[in-house]
DNA sequence: CTCGTTATGATACACTTGTTCCTGAAACAA
DNA sequence: TTGTTTCAGGAACAAGTGTATCATAACGAG
């Protein structure tokens, strides 16, 4: 982390209270003005060092283009709630290009709770069929639609014959597949690799109160 | 909620998707070629109609000024990560001064996770003594520090006499204190008022996998 | 049909804004 | 000294940009 001059760090506060302000990024003058300074090109010149040192990162051309490198992490996306996961009934998994164009509803969430993960979508759950995954009714499951799970990974699965969703940690063994609930006191299940139909991957649990 | 025209809903999603991916807002030229309008005069239009709508805000005369107000929600708060909550330990509870000031671990969470709550705190639990509230080693627990808990809320509890924490759902009755479990096949718990300390109310448990 | 509302189009103006080029001061090392 | 780096100030340019004006088309209500 380099060093950040007077100057510099408070062109910096100032970048961030505007944003915080006024919902859009200052043009050099506002932060001339804000900043006691008289002439944009000594803004220009503090911008390109900070841009350089990794504080900001700025289009080219483009007006208006400040953004705080510091804030990517708060990247607040938003993750479609795509209906509910009961015990009787599969996993909807709707076509990706469908999540943004039709207007649902929809939990924007910072990457802290979603791990900065792509194609991810979110389930309420009804009924206590998950109990064994801790998880219960009214809480909210962040699934990545995924084919492939890595062993020990909290999966949603389809059981075809028991028309069955749960959610398991999944281990592939020599022409069974194990399901392994959370709650390490029960039991595993064993089926055959034909049998499971493997959803996704199970990102978090949500449960508001 | 306004019916919104064929145009204007291209038009907002044009936005969403711009401020998506470059961080900022498009101009009036942006969107004229992003929707295939010829001209900035009838994208100046529709904007002036989705302002007058609630869909959007501008401030006049500013470029790339347009917010979306269904966005306005996604404030970010850092709640701070105070410690760890265990079966043994009573739940640590410090000033809320120093919750600002100590550079410790927080968690970055939009108003859809605290729900616009203040003085939340985050503990992370350790052990499995909370599964009775289908909370699991390792979970996050969002708690408000409050004195008054309502009859039913799930508040987190600490036992002199036990010199536990607990989770339960509270319930003031004549006399005694019935402490709830979450998980319904379990019995319920009674103490006397002076043997248990309401330290907070549980907002939310977060599961990250 | 006529009328009013709504939507689209072309053009132009005035202002905003990123950027560049120049000068110069201050600090510091060789 | 000399040269280099960093920072500040002024002025101006070229392009970007919000906006206004006028004209025209589409469309439904009466």
């Amino acid at each position: 982390m380099p060093r950040v001059s007077d100057t510099r760090s408070r062109i910096l506060n100032f970048i961030r209270r505007f944003l915080d302000r006024r919902g859009y990024a200052p043009t050099v003058r506002d932060i001339a003005r804000g900043c006691n300074i008289s002439t944009p090109s000594v803004v220009q010149y503090h911008l390109n060092m900070l841009e350089e040192q990794g504080f900001i990162h700025r289009d080219p051309e483009v007006f208006r283009s400040i953004q705080l490198v510091e804030r990517k992490r708060e990247a607040v996306s938003r993750v479609p709630l795509l209906g509910t996961i009961a015990a009787g009934r599969p996993i909807p998994v709707p076509a990706p290009d469908s999540w943004t164009t039709t207007p649902q509803e929809t939990l924007q969430l910072t990457g802290e709770v979603t791990q900065d993960k792509k194609d991810i979508y979110a389930l309420r759950v009804k009924g206590t069929s998950l109990i064994d995954a801790f998880v219960d009714d009214g809480d909210i499951v962040l699934i990545q639609q995924t084919s492939t799970v890595e062993d020990g990974e909290l999966a949603a699965v389809w059981l075809k014959n028991q028309q069955e969703v749960t959610l398991k940690k999944i281990y592939r063994e020599k022409g069974r597949i194990r399901l392994q609930p959370a709650n390490k006191e029960m039991q595993p299940m064993y089926f055959k690799p034909e049998e499971v139909e493997i959803q996704g991957k199970v990102i978090a649990v949500l449960r508001k109160l």
